[in-house]
DNA sequence: AGGTTTACAATTTACAAAATCTGTAACTTG
DNA sequence: CAAGTTACAGATTTTGTAAATTGTAAACCT
């Protein structure tokens, strides 16, 4: 019987909000594990019976932005237009899902940062999903495409410029719309050079 | 009269020379003016009549490295080949020069790092060499390419993940054949893209 | 007068003691 | 016995202070 009156599951799932919070306001680097506990009105103690440390809290708040993310994402898949369309469409909205959490909430945008370099395995699953979304999608634009894996890479690898979360930082003062023209530029292109090589 | 017995730029020549030693050995965060003004055998105050401050002095010893790296690529471009064997082989050799440099003096390459993150003046020049480099190749390698500055841009865009300094440390641990690969991969398709626009 | 030095104010860095936080284990409660 | 608490050792962060560094100005050579 908990004595919080709350199923483990949902303890969990308070933790969450609470750490993604407090980083919103507090910020990354000045979380601590304790405070999260203190919010939930139990010992901190008592959250390493459900996660196996503060690394695992963290994971857990970035793998919930990325399947709000994700979430948002799904609709460009199987929305309107040419297959091409989707997909171009697809990679823009990720770019701006990144800035907008870059510039409403930097804070937890640089946890989700760090988590990237230090190849968590929340991001690399994620990594993974997106690289099959492009890989249906390329398949759909470009009929005969020899190996949808292998051109799914290629693009995600020429997207690296845009798309790594260091990068978006980067870039983040200059003009969205120039970002995506350039987005546009090389991915067309690509696909240009995937369907006469195909 | 100079004091030193050398002639400003002399003087200037030598101070970058120690500069990028100083970085060599003891690192680029531990580097002093007072340090090398010591070893020059002058005043730290002395350096400020031919630097503006420490940020200059280490943009010199930036933009040396980078002007060394640029006479190494400019055999690339005039090499034996295709104009685009010759490209690629220009993009694969600074990327073998970045990587290089990173493993050999990490501290230097980190100066390097901090000059990109802070868009120093000396960066932003030699990126812009690099793309009339490209813009160049691109030319000759697509006969009826209608825009090459803009094709050098598109080419440069979708390298960045590639070349970006932060990212090559980043795949520092990575097998250096297998990023060449994926390279060119990404480069051949733009050309074929490219070619088929045009 | 150009180039340099000395002297000095404003910052930055280095360091060590104190406080706080993380993670574990033994103990408690419904 | 599952869920939680308290107690505690080791690691990390904070804080205050001394020392070093940067950059400027005025004086100094030749």
């Amino acid at each position: 019987m908990p004595r919080t009156g709350l199923a483990p599951e949902e303890l969990k799932r308070r933790a969450v909000e609470v750490a993604n919070q407090r980083i919103k306001t507090v910020g990354y680097s000045k979380l601590r594990v304790t405070d999260v506990a203190a919010e939930l009105g139990v010992s901190h103690a008592a959250l390493y019976a459900h996660f196996s440390g503060k690394a695992e809290i963290l994971d857990a708040v970035v793998g919930h932005w990325l399947d709000m993310a994700q979430e948002e994402l799904r609709a460009a898949v199987t929305g309107p237009g040419t297959p091409e369309e989707r997909l171009e469409n697809w990679l823009i909205q990720r770019l701006r899902l990144k800035r907008q959490a870059a510039l409403k909430d930097p804070e937890l945008y640089e946890a989700y940062c760090q988590a990237t370099d230090r190849l968590r395995e929340v991001v690399l699953r994620h990594k993974a999903l997106w690289r099959d979304q492009i890989a249906m999608l390329l398949t759909q634009a470009i009929p005969d495409l020899k190996d949808p894996a292998h051109a799914a890479r290629l693009v995600q690898s020429a997207m690296y410029g845009f798309n790594h979360p260091r990068l978006v930082l980067e870039y983040l003062d200059t003009e969205a719309e120039l970002i995506e023209d350039r987005l546009r530029d090389v991915l067309h292109t690509l696909i240009a050079g995937l369907r006469s090589i195909s």
